[in-house]
DNA sequence: TCCTTGATTAGACAACTGTCTAAACACGAT
DNA sequence: ATCGTGTTTAGACAGTTGTCTAATCAAGGA
């Protein structure tokens, strides 16, 4: 996938070069998908485990089946995190891979925070 | 502001313990300002930098200056840039903590990582 | 085969978002 | 005091989002 993220060695991962514009347009949706206080716990409750079953993933919050189902859906839509029906019940897990490549981006000492 | 994020220390940010409701309610829009992908670049065009002028950001996209000044506007709310004006320009800096708070939570090997 | 239960899809609707233009504000210089 | 330039605010508008209920699909058991 992305090549600069992941060989972003030295440091300053948000720091020079800027993301390109293609970049962000493929990354931005990973956070968009973080970015609703559901999915967030979502991604938490999941990774907190190998794998989480939607039956108690419904269980943990007040929000209707579908609504939960459809959190899922814009998850596994930006690519964080996968699924598999096993009989009557879906397992979801995190993909690891996505969660690095985010942070990655943000997770080094920016040059901003050398001078400040 | 949140200590959970800062003493992680053995692993698992986004494993065990999840993250409370509330947590979600105050770290989600971070992740929302960081969706969209013109913030995104605006953000890593800041962080490249000490800091960053508005007339250079608004003359590194096709886009309106009210358009940037109102991205600029969510960042700020979202706690991810900070901002001054000296003379008749704006400067604009990322606040390290902010990013790191993000990548301190979704930096570590999940439990899914463990087992995939 | 027909229920029952778990999960997703479809459709509706209010709320929010990203963008624009026009107007206003903030400085510095004339 | 007035003008010009950089920046933000206000208001408008199309498109998107989060939630719901109702309907549908999937699998297992009577």
């Amino acid at each position: 996938m992305t090549t600069r993220l992941t060989l972003a060695a030295p440091c300053c991962a948000l720091g020079a070069p800027p993301v390109s514009s293609a970049e962000a347009e493929s990354i931005a949706p990973m956070f968009k998908a973080l970015g609703d206080p559901v999915r967030l716990r979502l991604v938490s409750l999941i990774a907190a485990q190998p794998e989480a079953c939607v039956c108690d993933l419904v269980a943990a919050f007040p929000l209707s089946g579908p609504t939960i189902s459809h959190h899922l859906k814009v998850l596994r839509a930006a690519g964080l995190v996968d699924c598999e029906r096993r009989g009557t019940w879906v397992y979801y897990w995190v993909r690891p891979e996505a969660l690095a490549q985010l942070s990655a981006l943000l997770g080094r000492p920016t040059s901003a925070a050398e001078s400040r």
